[in-house]
DNA sequence: TGCAGTACTCACCAAAAGGTAAGTAATGGC
DNA sequence: GCCATTACTTACCTTTTGGTGAGTACTGCA
């Protein structure tokens, strides 16, 4: 999902496209409070693989979204951190996080989890 | 992605596993305005198979997103509504509806799309 | 009798997403 | 010399998602 799709026939549609997938809305919110290394992503996105996050951030920085800054010490750092883009649009997805948190207990329900 | 997928690890990972996939953004948009028959949703979402569209609308109207109504009459009708859960959760995709269309050509240019 | 229209349903296939496990490069400390 | 640490990278595989095309049930109407 976060591959080329493209010409996008409405803004939502736009927005999945960048944000969606198992993991991306996680990398974003983990990334709300300031910038991370990538260990520290692996280990608060418990379940992810070192080859998915990597390539999420990657689509991510692709997409303008997360500014990848690496600091040249050994062993390396390298620090994720959200651009202005990625922040406006971690916003952005603040009302749908309140929905899911309100819904949770009837979509576990619903669906037997 | 609309197939199961619990314990949530936050709101937004519930909502995710909701309105997630390819097409469902664009159903619940499509229905924000009123009922629609099965028929006008596919001329509507130009591309989708008959089978996503189906199956998709199953999928939200077993996790309570949207009503199904049929009325025997020949040739059959069936009409698909958002219900009030629905309708929350299409005003919580707003923003993010608003996010995309703002920064639709961004995404375009940097995905050569 | 048979065709039109609607809303599905099914079997099969292709593509995309995601997971696992192993390996690499760089260097400071023992 | 060798191990630890960090951030990847690669090859391979499974699962999920999405697409195609044909078929079904119902009944009014020509």
């Amino acid at each position: 999902m976060g591959g080329k799709r493209g010409p996008f026939s409405c803004g939502l549609d736009a927005a999945v496209a960048v944000v969606g997938g198992k993991w991306k809305p996680l990398i974003l919110w983990e990334l709300h409070e300031g910038a991370r290394r990538f260990g520290e992503l692996r280990r608060s996105l418990s379940g992810i693989s070192e080859k998915m996050l990597i390539q999420q951030l990657r689509e991510l920085e692709a997409d303008g979204i997360v500014h990848r800054e690496v600091h040249r010490e050994v062993p390396p750092r390298v620090e994720y951190s959200l651009t202005e883009t990625g922040a406006s649009l971690n916003k952005a997805l603040l009302p749908l996080g309140d929905w899911g948190e309100e819904h949770m207990d009837h979509i576990r329900a619903v669906r037997g989890v």
